[in-house]
DNA sequence: GTGTATGCAAATTATTTGCAATCGA
DNA sequence: TCGATTGCAAATAATTTGCATACAC
């Protein structure tokens, strides 16, 4: 319940404002650590508390986003999700059919980087990619094919 | 003008009708042959006629996509664009900061669709898939560090 | 003729914004 | 104190839908 967050302190070092708010929203982050919607972020909150507002979690998130506190993710599908930036890089396998979102290695991703840049002289921004596809569950009960 | 596109002869086989505004939308897109958003496609057939509604847009899109005959991408901000099936697959690469779309190789993808499926069982789903970052313009003009 | 496709306008969804009130430093 | 931050409600933007009409086959 207290400041026990680096991300905290780190806004306030750089004159920022702690607002309870501000500080719930931390908080639910990093205690769940995990890709969360806006939307999902908003609901942990209001469980915990009637005094915020959606828009409040929008432009906070979005705040975060600008500190480099926090990622963004596209799914794939037009909606986005959140994961504090201090959890690393990761590759979100998203599932088309059942949604569910697995975290693969960073690695993967390594040669590909390169590649790109040494062909395309493209400098790609992977940290949180999502790849949309079937999980090994749902690709078992799918189709046998492929 | 009054080209004969397979796509047509296709759709007409499977039963369905060909209106002058699928008939528009199709020409339009295998006409340009590139990653078309739907208010660009919007746009284009408005151009030439009148008898278009966006509704109308979005309907026959989402009905190519259903039928196997053009792609939907996502950009990773949420905006989407479209692209003829025939077009092959392709990685695009989108420049976050010029807003310009390179396509490149699909084959740069192999293996990272191979590893996926190896190591998490997971069938990645990559004809369109799109990748943003720097390309090699402004990454010359806006920072020298990278 | 029959049922699919279209136009139009209203609904939806996710996000953003203006502005007055509030509150953190 | 005083400007950064919030709440609220209205504004956006992109896409979707209901329903009556039009038209492809």
């Amino acid at each position: 319940m207290k400041q026990k967050y680096r991300m905290i302190t780190t806004l306030r070092q750089r004159g920022h404002r702690i607002t309870p708010q501000r500080e719930m929203i931390i908080q639910a982050m990093m205690h769940q650590r995990r890709h969360l919607t806006a939307e999902a972020i908003f609901a942990l909150v209001r469980d915990q508390s009637e005094a915020i507002n959606l828009a409040t979690v929008y432009r906070t998130l979005d705040f975060l986003v600008r500190e480099g506190l926090i990622n963004r993710t596209d799914l794939g599908d037009g909606s986005f999700i959140y994961t504090t930036a201090d959890h690393g890089s990761h590759l979100h396998l998203v599932c088309s059919n059942c949604q569910q979102i697995t975290e693969a290695s960073y690695e993967m991703l390594a040669s590909l980087q390169h590649e790109l840049s040494c062909q395309y002289g493209f400098q790609a921004h992977l940290h949180h990619l999502a790849i949309t596809g079937l999980c090994e569950h749902c690709r078992e009960e799918q189709g046998v094919s492929s």
